[in-house]
RNA sequence: CGGGGCGUAGCGCAGCUGGCUAGCGCGCAACGUUCGGGACGUUGAAGUCGACGGUUCGAAUCCGUCCGCCCCGACCA
């Protein structure tokens, strides 16, 4: 990909409102565009993110048996007065009339409509289980939104379901997903605290909440220095007592952003929608079942904010735009060398199965290196005159600063070694 | 929804105790010189000063109302 040809509009200097690390670097490198509070268009370089961060989920999902289907935004509201969440959740929803004077809401979960589908399909036990799973926008009218993605009014979920005919399956189902969960972030590059959790609106029993600490968060953990014992904290105060397990020291407290969330529901929703299968046993019961979330764009802003230098983003390889950017260095005189290198890095690296960047817009060094930094491809190849008089060129990792001169006949090999390599380590 | 901050060109800002043609840096366009860490010169384009109302001979500037954005809190799968 041409830099010239792409879109990618960076900014030298950090916008107005954007107090958070991640919300300023995910604006100056290009990455979202705010059309109001709360409310963020994917640029093309987020969107590359993004679809990683997705694919990743997507393969870790299908690992554990859930098949990817799409529900729609739209429901209506009588759906949503079945289990009386019209009002639980009427805070956050975004209710509205359509034309036919029909009572309408855009979707800020989908529990209900998942209920609503397998239930008109499944019959029998021997239909169970099933685990499904849509990577979807969702709509909450946030009164207050914070961090730019962090907590936005409308963004990218990943939501999985899990039906059984009794409470062992969804144990398992359970397990299932809570290792996948474990799989996602660290493929993500991202270290989770899992805490067992309240479940709120969503009821239910067992839930598990992944966190990332980081500088910014809206969730509060507690943890003990001495023992290990960790807790999301509902408030402040809780910081000040002792440890409730070992008793020895205080708690200490850190902000963490939350990024996941599972829960074992029960039949909480299969009852109020009468959801419900024949069992071996000739019996009528409701389905038990499990839902599983991951706010996918969040996970953006939460690697973001754990990988980043004074100059800008460092993506982990895995969720990177791109895997190499090469930077041609502009000579005063036509330098077709330059640019025939560049060229066939770029052909060999792409035909490799590397997405590659190349910076061939007409600026001066600084600016490239300086854009490079900020928006943080892994490797960056830099061919100039400089070392080319040599026969070298230059490849500088963006984690490290660690930099290697290679001969230019083995470029492409060597950039290859390194990628793979980076990967194994991530 | 309570408390605080902010709103002037695409971005970052100055001007604001009322006064002349609204300015600076970056960016943008053109030309020339540059070219390994945000180069330089010359010329140029770009503004409902967030909106509405009021005070006044005169408002970016003073007063009122509203809107928008950010932060803290409350709230929150």
């Amino acid at each position: 990909m041409r830099w010239s040809k792409y879109f990618i509009p960076t900014l030298k200097e950090t916008p107005i409102g954007a107090e958070a690390v991640s919300h300023q670097l995910s604006l100056r490198a290009g990455l979202v565009h705010m059309l109001t509070s709360g409310v963020y268009s994917y640029l093309p370089l987020g969107l590359r993110v993004l679809r990683r961060i997705e694919n990743i989920i997507r393969e870790e999902m299908n690992a554990v048996g859930a098949n990817e289907l799409f529900l729609p935004c739209l429901h209506p509201l009588d759906l949503w007065k079945q289990t009386g969440r019209d009002k639980v959740l009427a805070d956050v929803m975004i209710t509205f009339l359509d034309k036919r004077k029909r009572p309408m809401c855009l979707g800020p979960t989908h529990e209900e409509v998942i209920t609503n589908l397998v239930k008109d399909y499944v019959q029998s036990y021997r239909q169970l289980p099933v685990v499904l799973y849509q990577i979807q926008t969702k709509f909450r009218d946030e009164l207050r939104t914070r961090f730019g993605i962090v907590r936005a009014c409308e963004f990218i979920m990943k939501d999985a379901y899990s039906f059984d005919r009794d409470q062992i399956g969804l144990k398992k189902n359970y397990d299932l997903m809570y290792g996948a969960y474990k799989n996602v972030f660290q493929r993500c590059g991202l270290e989770t605290v899992i805490l067992e959790a309240d479940s709120g609106a969503m009821g239910g029993d067992v839930s598990h909440e992944f966190m990332v600490p980081a500088s910014i968060g809206e969730d509060l953990i507690v943890s003990c220095s001495a023992c290990g014992y960790k807790e999301g904290a509902a408030e402040e105060k809780a910081k000040e007592k002792p440890c409730p397990k070992c008793k020895k020291k205080k708690l200490a407290s850190q902000v963490a952003i939350e990024l996941g969330h599972i829960f074992q529901l029960g039949t909480k929703y299969s009852q109020a929608q009468g959801a419900l299968f024949i069992d071996e046993d000739g019996k009528q019961k409701p389905i038990i079942m499990g839902c599983y979330g991951i706010g996918v764009s969040r996970v953006i802003a939460a690697i973001i904010e754990k990988h980043n230098d004074d100059k800008g983003i460092i993506w982990p390889p895995q969720v990177a735009p791109f895997d190499v950017e090469i930077l041609p260095i502009q000579g005063a005189e036509e330098d077709r060398e330059i640019r025939n290198l560049t060229d066939r890095c770029d052909a060999d690296l792409t035909a490799a199965g590397l997405e590659v960047l190349v910076d061939d817009r007409e600026e001066t060094a600084g600016r490239k290196f300086n854009d490079a930094d900020l928006i943080g491809i892994p490797l960056r190849v830099t061919i100039g005159r400089r070392n080319l008089a040599e026969g070298k060129v230059e490849i500088k990792v963006r984690s490290t600063n660690e930099i290697v001169l290679v001969n230019k006949d083995q470029l492409a090999q060597k950039v290859l070694e390194m990628t793979k390599a980076a990967c194994v380590t991530n």
